[in-house]
Order: C-alpha cells, then structure tokens, then sequence
DNA sequence: ACTTGTTATTTGCAATTTGCTATTTGTGTG
DNA sequence: CACACAAATAGCAAATTGCAAATAACAAGT
C-alpha cells in the first residue's frame, strides 16, 4: 500500500436556513471546544464511522445531537477540503443544508443557537462563510423550480406566505397573480378546510403540499 | 477527544463525460488493483492530504495521473459515503465530473481507458453506477441554465452543433430557429472568422465561447 | 347596520416569449 | 447550370407572463 497512511480528518456542517421578517436567516451555534470556543459557527461535528452509516446520517445525528431538532429537508451541499480550514490539520467538511420552519426554531428555545439573516453572518471562523454562501446560492437555484421554499413553512400555509417564502429564497418579488397560476398549474398544494384569519384583514385559504418530500419541476416558478 | 480516532477512508472519483454519436458517454478505465481489479469503473484515487491542496486538485491529480487529462471543466458533484460501498471499509468518496471533448479522448489513444454511452454503463463496481446517474442528473439540470455543454465541443464549434450538444445533455430535441435566437440572446458565443464545410451542403459559421469558464443564465436556454 | 381600511383572490387584457413552418442562402455534385 | 442538402432567416400562431383593475371577506370604528 503506497500513502493512504495519513487519513484525513472528516466532518460535517449543518447550515441550517429558516425564514423570519420575510428574510432568509442561518441558525448558528456557539462553539463548546477549540479551536474558536465560545464562537458562532455552523452546527458540525466529526463524522462517526463505527456508528453513522453515512455522512447523511451523521449530518443527522449532529443537528438532533447537538441542537435537539429533526427537519423535513436535509440535502447534501458539497464537500470542503483542505488544509488551512481547520487549524487541527488537513479535513474535509461535508456541508449540508436543512429547512427549518421558524416556529420550530422558536419552540426549541436553545440558548446556543443564534439565528441571523444571511447578509449578517460574515466573519464565521473555519471556511464557515463560505459554506453559508454556497448553500444560499445552491437553496436560490432549487428554489426556481422546486418545492423548496415550501420546507420553510409549517405543514399549513397560506399563498401569501408561499409567495414570500419564494421570493426570500429567490431573491427577488414575484407577481402575486401569476405566481397563483403557476402554483397552481404545478399541482404543489392543496387546500385544507379551515382558514387562517390575520387580525385584520380577509383571511386567506390553508394549503398544505400533495407531497411530503421536495419535488423537482421541469418548468420554472 | 471522543471518538474521532477512527479516520475513514477519503477518495475521489471522476465522471469523465464526453459526446460521441450526439450521445453522452462516460469513459471508464480499467482498474489495476484490487478490490475489483480488471473492471471498468470511474476514474479514481485516494487523496493524499500531505500533497493535494484540495479535493478538487486531488481529482485534477487523479485525472491526468491516470488518463493523462487535463479538462476545462470539472466540477464537484457530492460525496457518497458508507461502510459497504467499498469493501476496505468505511469510506466517502468526493465525486466530481468533468467535460472533455470526444477529440482530446481519441487523441489520447489509452488502451486503458473505454468510453460507453450513458445508458450502457451499468453494472460498474463500488456505488459507481449511483455516481454515474447522480452526474449525468446533475449535468442535465446545469444544462438548461448555463454554457456547460459546449464543453463538450472543441474550442471551435458550430450552431448545429452546439444544438446538438444542448440535446445530448438535456435529453430532448430543441427547436432549431429558437435556439438560435436564445443562444444570441444570451451572448454565450460570437463568430471566428473562418467557416466549417460539411461534404456537401451550406458550410456553417464557426463560434467560441465569449467567456472561458461555464457561465450561468437567469434565464433558460 | 354601515362605512372604511386592509389583505386575499379573481379576471381581463397587453406584452413578451416560444413553437412551428416556410423561405432564402451557400456549397458541393452530376 | 439545375439539383440536393444543410445552414440560416423570417413571419406568424400559440402559449406564457406581467400588470392593473375589479371583487370578496373580514375587523374596527361610527
């Protein structure tokens, strides 16, 4: 056998998105150990072969873990590599990214996690902004057509807040009327009995999505 | 220090992509050792921390070590990972693909290597078959939105035969006249002087790209 | 009960984009 | 010099999208 004798370090890192204020926000988590304790930084932890039967797994196990939540959306991201990212020596970090709807964000109530729109979170130790960046840009192309900005919202929701929570992840404003159309020429959703009344004004119809997991659309939203 | 004394194994592999008969096709090369040895499969190696910058230089390094390639484009995929992929023992492997125009590969002329349409290379060792499907997914999708498969041409291509690439990736014929207009639009190319004779019929326009590295679109191609 | 304010939802075009089908152009061939 | 053939262009018809006005439903104040 040649030089498979060093073997580097693999981890993985959470980035975990949710939407607050009609802003995409990642939820952070200060760190317990070295290197950079007492730092904000994304939600990581070592990949553990003997009990994760894969990274996926793993990126699982350290936000249930480390954080105490489980998530709809779990995708992996990409792999970051090298040996300057991490003072401990040369790793490789398999990034994910999670949806989280806000409100269970809010129940959890952890004391280490910090959410913060993405704009702010810059000067995240590791290569941390980075993988932050990576994972909005990648969550912005799936969100054109996709199901995805779906995840950031409780199991009811009403087209409004669909319509915000795309134009969050997308970036940009949507035509509220063509967006409708869309939607529901897509067959996404459907609706549920009950309606939501926002103090004061017409309460909008519930929906909820025809499938549980995110689904891929050959045109564009 | 808990459990991190476990290191798993770290390789790369490399969907080597090309077009050949207006078809995809990947290229395999024979494996030289065990496990698996005398097989097709993807081209790979481990990462050698102590040289590779990256994972993405590792697959660089794989690649011209073992075909002696060099592409244009080669971008990382994702990672898989799992203790029964490989059977030395729990491993991730970070997955990358690249482009190469079917004439570099000919000019290579390496009895090693072995180039099958898409939909014939099934069967291949490890997960390589599951690394196969994810690439040409992948691909698929960045192809309607970016300059990806004229990667797949020589640096000097024509209309015709950029549509075809287009086809080839996307899996489905396109209009010729909108096309055109799109790929105008889109100010991807602009014409080289000379012009491309078919043995017998109008010659074309040859065009490179305007930009060296994959370029993205808003909108669809 | 009635008016006002506010947001949800629908509707009806106008503007833009896309799909399709000729037409025209440039080259080799017989 | 007519013919075959693929490249490139042109001209609509059809489909999609953007915009803005009209309508609906509810809370709160008069």
């Amino acid at each position: 056998m040649a030089t498979e004798l060093i073997r580097p370090i693999l981890t993985v890192d959470v980035v975990l998105l949710t939407l607050h204020d009609d802003r995409i926000q990642v939820v952070l988590q200060a760190r317990e150990k070295a290197p950079h304790a007492g730092q904000l930084a994304l939600i990581g932890g070592y990949v553990h072969p003997e009990e994760d039967p894969s990274t996926q797994t793993a990126a699982a196990r350290v936000l249930r873990g480390k954080a105490g939540l489980s998530v709809r959306v779990l995708e992996q991201l990409m792999t970051f590599s090298g040996g300057s990212r991490d003072p401990r020596g040369w790793s490789a970090s398999v990034a994910y990214y999670a949806l989280l709807p806000h409100r269970d964000f809010a129940a959890r109530g952890d004391a280490s996690l910090r959410m913060l729109p993405v704009a702010e979170a810059k000067g995240l130790p590791f290569d941390h902004d980075a993988i932050v960046a990576g994972a909005i840009q990648r969550c912005r192309r799936r969100a054109a057509y996709s199901s995805l900005p779906a995840f950031l919202l409780p199991p009811e929701f009403t087209l409004p807040e669909l319509r915000r929570a795309y134009e969050a992840a997308l970036g940009r404003s949507l035509n509220d009327s063509a967006f409708r159309r869309k939607i529901d020429e897509l067959r996404m959703i459907e609706p549920v009995a009950g309606s939501l009344s926002k103090v004061t004004a017409r309460p909008a119809q519930l929906f909820r999505l025809t499938k549980a997991n995110v689904v891929e659309f050959d045109r564009t939203v």
